[in-house]
Parts: structure tokens; C-alpha cells; sequence
DNA sequence: GATGAATGAGCATTCATTCAT
DNA sequence: AATGAATGAATGCTCATTCAT
């Protein structure tokens, strides 16, 4: 069970879809770029350098380089991040998990993998988020309203067969993910040194578990 | 037991000591923009008015507007940071609880409180890291450093008294880390939304408490 | 006795006869816009968009922006302007005028008027004359060339009975018509306040036909 | 008798007084050239080549490309004109003459020649005016309110005397000027045709004087 | 040490014009 | 004929940095 990679759902996105084959190379230059250098750092000469284009172009579709941006976040708030929890939400549906132990272990592994592959998107949008907050207020409701309906279901039997403490679904999901996220911040950032996931995720899990069992 | 400030820390610093009144005043200026603005929406100019000097006095000692950075982190790496670290060990060690539970509890309500208070230096820190990972490296380095001989001592009686799993120190360190930076961060960022620290302390000290707890 | 405005006139110029309607509506457009924000500061993607064209067929019979304004300037100095005269001239021998007085004032009224309803069109002319004498030149020697022979033989009759000063016609002409340019060019520029025409005309020919010298 | 021109006057403004070498030379380039081609087809680029200073020395003291503008024509506004106003009305309380037409020919003359010296600066203004109408409203407020108490005690003695037409001052004033303007305007604008002062004054005077009644 | 005028390379953005479809 | 994506030169403007006073 492999989950698709940012980049092909970003060129499939909705919204990437009606572009021109120019366009489209201005779109993922910008990715790269702000992802290596930063937006700022980024000049829109060194977009247009990079995506084979003039820089005429780069501003024909997208406006102002502050259009870029949105255009290259964009769809990961509305489109490949959504579609992403979905895709994840549903093949936990599809793979019942008989304990929540390995049910954890599985949802763990796989996020953290699925990061790992799209350090560099993640670069963006962390780097981004930092700067303007309204990203993350955006993100995180987005993700707390697709999330809200699906986990209560999933973690229901868990808390009933007596595996998983009694608390309110998002209390659990939100300290699962900052532990992870508390784990993923410093190495996505210190992109050159890349996670071993096996292992890290036993260590996360050994922890979470032990958090989470029910109390007696 | 209060913890002194970032800001009366700084002015104290012992880099800053040997400068002018001026340089002094451009310091702090800087501090203040890049946490309000970010350092590439900062101008030279900015920073000298805000001091009230000219645009020359801000280069005459810090060279290039990179030193001003550097000038800015420096005294938090090297100085505040480790001094903070040191003043935190020390208290701990002064007022030593009997058990872990209530040992825990004060370390993340002070270390949480520590950080709401001095939001807006922090903020700069966590946007240079995003962009030059090597000032994570160095903070962390430093850090583990300070902190690997202390809190052996501190964990090994709870550790004794089976009060507290029997995990590497740094590792326990890390997760506790971890799990609050993933509760911190995206406060910090959107720092209109203050956070209530003690709620939040006995949110995170329920769930880390199971989790560290001795295995059978 | 009503004159046919210049937006009927120039929905029926000769040369704007053989465009297609496309091509018509971009020249409609450019009017429109000239006279609104002036040349430099309309660009010819507004024109299109508001011709409802592309950009591309803006060009395609124009050539040049620069070709465009002399699309829209030339039928005002080859047709237009001189059908207007020419159109003047006969209504004023058509309806002859016992005494010079009734004529000037009838003729001052007139021409107000005309102006007065077609200030759009005036301020596109006044500016591009600002940048680019010769196009003044132009539309004098063409009117002076229309007017020269017309007013000869109107004025005659006033001079013979003693009504008219024995003046070269065309100095008479002139000073008539710098005397209503003074008075009309700051209205036409500034169009937010029009122009009392009865009243001007009043004012004005009271002016013309004594002068400063007191009335005994 | 002789008018300060424009120049030297453009050069002791007491705005550009404080200004430095540099700086002064990029006003001057600007009036050139904005004279010369107009304000929109004038960039900043040839300005600073001009002024033989870089570019960056263009903006840091005026801002902006507009703000260089207001540089440019405010000392009109403010101080230039007024002060040629007052430096005229002075002059005319001081060599009283006789009758009016001696006036009255020496007031024309000496303003259209003014005029005529400073062909370029007019130039700047017209074009302008043409385009923002509130400079124009500006100067004339400013004018208007200058001359309101001068010339009621001018014109006072001719009107007892019988030498000039009891209309209200400023009514006078309009005349005159609409006259003087409806025939400089032409000119000014088609720079390289000078215009013979002395016969003008005379062809405009005996016009203003007898309108176009004949003598008897 | 301090000043601030001057620099000039760099940047985002605009726009008339072209051309393949 | 019409389209509109693409072009690239040009433009107004910014900013870190230098230096004469």
C-alpha cells in the first residue's frame, strides 16, 4: 500500500490542470527554488531561468510573485493535502488493524514516510508558515474538519476493546502528530541528514503507547 | 522562583557589554524588526531609524547586515540559552520534588511559561532555523552538551524509585521536548492566540506521564 | 438647427467605414480610453478587454499603438473637423443674420456648444497636441485652408455696413477664436465643472464686440 | 525693467535651497527633460544620466518618479509664480502710467515676454495641467487670491478716468489673460516658431482696446 | 566615532509586439 | 480573421554598502 507522492499530485492537481506546458514548468520551477533558496531569496529571473521561459511569462498567469506562492501552496491546502488525509483515512478504513498497537505503528510509519518523501514541499510550507500564520490557521482547519468525522469511527472500537485511553478523538490526534511533528521540524529543516524511519518510529510508538494506554 | 527575561538577559550579555551606547541601541533595534518583520523585510535603513542613528553607524561595527544577524543570535546560542539552561538545572536541583509527577510539572510549566514570555525572540529563532538549518545544529549541540551531565543526576533517582521508565536521559529529554515544541510552535507562530499555559501543562504532563512510565 | 455630434460622425467616417466590427469596436475602445487616462497611460491590453477583443487583433490592422491614436486622431483632422466646418459654414449662410452682433453671438453660441458636447474627444486632442505640435499644425493649416475662402465672403457684408471691423479675415477669426479657446480650454481639462453656455456667450461677446473701451 | 527669469529663480527657491549639488542637478535635469519629451516618456534612467549621478540618487531624496514631479512644478506653484505676480504688480505701482492703453501695452508685453523666456518651464506645466486638472485649479486659487487686491486699485483710476470699462476686476482680468493665452498656447506648444512679441502686443492691444467694433 | 549622501547592482513588474494555432 | 500565450526590453524602485566630511 504505497501512497502517491506530492509531486505527482501536484501535477495532476485541479487547478495545475489548465495550465499551458509553460505555465506548469513556472509552477514547479517556483516549488524548487522556494524550497531550496526560500521565497524571498528567490528571484523571479532565477524562476524564469529555470523553468526555460521569459520572465514575461512567469507574470502573465500568476500575476505578481506573491501569486506564485499562492499558487504553488494552494493546492496543497485545498487539494493534495485533503486528498492525502483521505487516501490515508480510508486505507486505515480498508486495513483493519485488529489492535490499536499495530494500528498505531502502521499510521505512524506511514506519515512519517510520506514526509520524509516530500521534504522539500514540506520546506515550502513550514518556511511559509513562519511568516504568515493565516497558512497554518488555514491548514489546520482544514485538516481538523476532514479529520473530525473519520477518526472518531476508527478509534471508537480501540476505545472500547479497552486499547485506547478514553479521551476526545482530537486530544489523541493532536498529540500523536506533535510528537511527531516535534520529531519531523528539526530533520525536515536539516535536510541533509534524512530519518531512519524503522527506528524511529518503534521509538515514537514505544512512547505514544504507553501515553495513550487507558487508564485503569 | 521567576526566570529572568530574554530581553534583560541580552542587554546584560556579555558580547553586548563592550558596546557603544549606540551599537547598543542598533542591537536592539534589530531584535526588535527582524522578530516583527522578518530579517529579508528588515532594511538597513529600518534598523537605523528605529535606533535613531544613521545608516553608517549600523555598519561601522556589524559590517554586513548578515553580522547583525549573527550579532542578534549569537548572545542567545553562546550566552542566553545555556545561561537559561543552567539557571533552570540549578533551580531544579534547589527545590527537589519527592516525586517525578510533580518534578515534571514544574519543568514543563516553567520551560512553557519561559517561552510565551519571550515569544517574540523565539520567533526569530525558529524563522532563521527554517532558513539556515546550521543555527539549529549549533543551539542543539550546545544544549545537549549542558544538559547531558545534568539531568542524568536529576533522572537517576526517579529512575531509582521506579518513578520513571529506565530510558536513555536524552531520549526521555527529546520526548518531552518533542511534545511540547509540537504544542509550542504553532502558538508561537500565531501569536495573537496566547496560550493557556497551565491547562496546557496538564494536558501534556497526563499524556507524557503514562508515557514514561516504568514498563512492568 | 442642431449639429450632428462627433461620436455619430465618427461611427460614419469614411475611413472607418471598411473595418469590421471587431476592428471598430478597438478603435471605439481606444477613444474611449485616450480621452479618460491618455495615451501613456492606457495600455493596449485595455483596450482589448474593453473592445472585447484580443490583443492580438488589436494589432492586427493597427500595426502599432502609435498607429492606433493616428486611427483615432485622423478622422477628426481629415473628415470630421472640416465637416463640422464645412457644415457651420453652410448653416450660417443658409441663415443669414442682419447685423454682425446676432451673427457673432449665434456663431460663438454654436461652436461653445459643440465643444461643450464633445469634451471627451476635446481632451484627447489637447493632450496629444500638448506632446505633439505638428498635429496642431496640421489641423490649422486644414481649417485655415476651409475657412479661408467661407468667411471672406460672410464677413464682407458686416464690413461694407459699417458693422465689422476692416480687418484681414482671418486675424478676425483668430482673435474670436482665442478669446473662446481662453475661456474654454480650462473648462474642457477640468470636467468636472461645465459651462454656463448662454452666459459665456453673453460675457463673451459683450467682450468681443466692444472691448475693454467704456461704454458712452 | 527687466523680469527675473524662471531659471535663476527655479535655482534661489527657498524649497531647493536645502538641497544638495547633486541633488539640485537632478531637479534641473528633470525640468529639462520633462520639458523636452514630456513627463511620461522622460524614465528615471535618463534623468540620472543627465545629472551625471546614479539612479539610486534620483530616488533617495524625491521618492518617487511623481514626487520628482511635485519637485519640479511646487516651486511654480508656491513660489516662482507668486513671486513674478508680485514682482509685476510692484512694478506696475511703481511707473504709474497715464492712460490705460500705455498700461495696458506695457502690462502685455512684459508678461508675454516673460512667457516667451520661459518657453520650456510653460511647456511642463501645460502638459501637466492637461492631464491632472488640479495643478491648474491650484495655480489659479493661488493667483487669483495674489491679484484680487492688486488690481481693484490699478484698474480703479482708468475706470474714474473713463479709460476703462466699469466690468468687475477679475472679469477684466480674465479677458485679458484668455486673449493673451489663446494666442500663446499655440505657440509655447510649437516650440521652434518664436513669436514677434512687440508685433503681437500691438495686434492683442488694439483688440483688447476697441473689440471688434470699427473706429469710427 | 558618527553621519548621510551617493552608489549601482538587483528586483518585481509592465507592455507593445509577435506568431503559432 | 482572430486568438492569446509568449516574449524581452524597459522601467520605477529598493537596498546593502561605501566614503568623504
Amino acid at each position: 500500500m504505497k501512497h502517491t507522492d506530492v509531486e505527482t499530485l501536484f501535477a495532476n492537481n485541479i487547478e495545475t490542470a489548465n495550465l499551458s506546458k509553460k505555465q506548469r514548468s513556472v509552477l514547479k520551477a517556483s516549488l524548487t527554488l522556494f524550497a531550496k533558496q526560500g521565497y524571498e531569496n528567490t528571484s523571479t529571473l532565477d524562476i524564469a531561468r529555470l523553468a526555460g521561459v521569459s520572465e514575461g511569462t512567469v507574470f502573465k498567469h500568476f500575476k505578481t510573485k506573491e501569486g506564485l506562492l499562492q499558487a504553488v501552496l494552494n493546492p496543497f491546502i485545498h487539494d493534495i493535502f485533503p486528498r492525502v488525509a483521505d487516501e490515508f483515512l480510508t486505507a486505515l478504513h480498508q486495513n483493519p488493524f485488529d489492535d490499536f498497537d499495530s494500528f498505531l505503528k502502521y499510521a505512524v510509519r506511514d506519515r512519517m514516510a510520506y514526509a520524509m518523501d516530500n521534504r522539500q514541499e514540506m520546506k515550502i510550507f513550514i518556511q511559509q508558515m513562519v511568516k504568515d500564520p493565516s497558512i497554518m490557521t488555514k491548514l489546520t482547519d482544514r485538516l481538523a474538519h476532514l479529520l473530525q468525522g473519520g477518526v472518531d469511527s476508527l478509534f471508537h472500537d480501540y476505545k472500547q476493546k479497552g486499547q485506547l485511553v478514553d479521551w476526545d478523538s482530537m486530544r489523541i490526534v493532536r498529540m500523536v502528530s506533535g510528537v511527531i511533528v516535534g520529531y519531523l521540524i528539526p530533520n525536515i529543516i536539516m535536510s541533509d541528514q534524512p530519518l531512519d524511519v524503522d527506528k524511529t518510529t518503534d521509538e515514537v510508538c514505544e512512547f505514544l503507547l504507553d501515553g495513550l494506554r487507558p487508564r485503569n
